[in-house]
RNA sequence: GUCCCCAUCGUCUAGAGGCCUAGGACGUCGCCCUUUCAAGGCGAUAACAUGGGUUCGAAUCCCAUUGGGGACGCCA
């Protein structure tokens, strides 16, 4: 038994994530399988290094260690996909050589126009395989002319495609509802469909263990396996973690970042009891219980498939648990290494250095690098002569802008700011001043940006956002 | 719009035809403990979406409706 999780490396890693890689190795581990963790950067324009490092490290921070990876190695490697496009691409011309697959040349403007023609005539298929017959002669001169394609699969034009879900049963799908799905794009790095098929194939995968979001295309999955003759291994989709008005677990409306998390000063093992009670439950349902726990006890049987709704507050009962649960000399190691761990002190104490008369101005003088805090009401949050309306404006614009910086450094801090003075018309002093405000709680505080790097994207996200909510008109 | 999934207290859930006048937990509200605040103890609040079947019997099975969600990308 052999089950994987496959993120993306792009942006922060997701609570999802580890959701979906607990529930994976919690029952590889039940029946004595292995647990894979294979990265996904086929995008090449958004993957980044440093993203597949930050998920390394939170799932680790976890504890949700894999068998075989991208850095630690095993017999199925590459685990990188990025790693593996001749795989991918020798696969693809396969399908093409005997016939199941085909060069489309579509561009961009025929793909929308043919994507407005769907939607009018309320048809979820889009693209009208308008490319599929072409003469091998023609298809032959187009490549010779370097034109660019990218290669499609021969979807069947009648009959359906049954998904079995180890949770839901069967799964029937018209086949007229799916396009042929490209397999490997212009830039020749293959689609998510394509590489996640053939590595789960090649990589022997059991059991495919996922977020429910990819029950639509699962059929293509199905399809893509017969189409190279391969046994499909058994899909299992989870609920979708939600934010509190039910809708799919998003950025905009709830800290997802694990990085918010540990950050904020949650246990690991609270954080996985928590995520181990969404959607399953103990035989005996138990609230608290460890992981070790949870695998003796894991069954898919005992899996709920209404959308669970992440709900903070139970979190932080849960977490509150864990901490009265530990020693004395348990919590004082904890908030050591929380605190004092991994040089965060050393980064602090230079911002406030020039600003402190006494070892013990520290304390009051920093208390929104450690803790959180609430936000500030909006008569103390505005500026003189900024209206709330124009602020709150600001705001969006500026949390948008900050969830997009890649690279977490004062440089790329400062820039966005800045280029934000001019994007929402505010006046620097005022736009920095709630900016401020909002990360620090204060209106007396070490240099911006440099507090802001510090005190980590994730905490900076959340506390522009509880402000920004705080000055909603 | 089209297709798919889902449906028990506000939230997380137990419940696999009679054990259910539906249980636990978070939250909320009381009371107790207490110099304060927590924690803790006790109690209260609150749900089987609706309508049809099937059955001696339905929260549990089937169908429809309604509601919610997801997907419809050369993103995963």
């Amino acid at each position: 038994m052999r089950v994987r999780v496959a993120p993306s490396p792009t942006g922060d890693p997701h609570v999802g994530t580890a959701y979906i890689a607990l529930f994976n190795k919690a029952f590889a581990e039940k029946h004595g399988g292995r647990f894979v963790l294979r990265i996904e950067d086929t995008d090449q324009k958004r993957s980044t290094a440093e993203s597949e490092q930050a998920i390394f490290d939170s799932l680790r921070w976890l504890g949700l260690d894999w068998h075989e990876g991208p850095d630690v190695g095993g017999p199925y490697g590459p685990y990188r996909q990025s790693e593996r496009t001749e795989i991918y691409r020798a696969h693809a011309q396969r399908l093409v050589d005997e016939g199941r697959a085909y060069h489309c040349f579509a561009t961009a403007e025929e793909l929308a126009e043919m994507r407005e023609t769907a939607l009018a005539e309320g048809r979820r298929t889009a693209y009208d395989r308008r490319y599929r017959d072409l003469p091998r002669e023609e298809v032959e001169r187009r490549l010779a002319a370097g034109e660019s394609h990218v290669i499609r699969l021969k979807m069947p034009l009648g009959g359906s495609t049954r998904v079995k879900d180890g949770l839901r049963g069967g799964i029937d799908i018209d086949n007229a509802e799916l396009d042929d799905q490209i397999l490997l794009k212009s830039d020749g790095f293959p689609t998510y469909h394509l590489a996640n098929v053939v590595d789960d194939h090649l990589m022997e995968i059991t059991h495919v263990i996922r977020a429910e979001e990819w029950i639509p295309s699962t059929p293509k999955h199905v399809l893509l396996y017969e189409a190279f003759g391969w046994q499909a291994p058994v899909f299992i989709h989870l609920p979708l973690l939600r934010n509190k008005d039910k809708t799919k677990i998003s950025k905009r409306k709830n800290p997802v970042s694990l990085e918010y998390y540990r950050t904020t000063g949650y246990l690991p093992e609270a954080m996985l009891n928590f995520l181990g009670r969404m959607g399953w439950s103990m035989p005996d349902e138990a609230e608290k219980f460890d992981y070790a726990q949870m695998v003796e006890h894991f069954d898919f049987g005992r899996m709920s498939l209404g959308g669970p709704i992440f709900d903070l507050d139970k979190l932080d009962w849960l977490n509150g648990m864990y901490i009265r649960e530990l020693e004395p000399e348990a919590l004082v190691a904890r908030l050591q290494s929380w605190l004092l761990g991994s040089g965060y002190l050393a980064e602090v104490a230079p911002l406030v250095r020039e600003r402190i008369k006494r070892l013990g101005d520290f304390v009051p003088s920093t208390t929104f690098f450690f803790g959180p805090f609430d936000a500030l009401p909006p008569e103390q949050l505005l500026p003189k002569k900024v209206e709330q309306a124009d602020a709150y404006k600001a705001m969006k614009s500026v949390t948008d802008a900050i969830d997009a910086v890649a690279t977490w450094d004062e440089a790329s801090i400062e820039a966005t700011l800045r280029e934000q003075v001019e994007v929402t018309g505010l006046k620097l002093r005022d736009l920095f001043m709630i900016v401020r405000l909002a990360v620090t709680g204060q209106k007396a505080t070490p240099p911006l940006f440099e507090s802001m790097a510090v005190i980590g994207k994730a905490r900076c996200q959340y506390r522009l956002r509880e402000a920004t909510h705080a000055l909603k008109p």
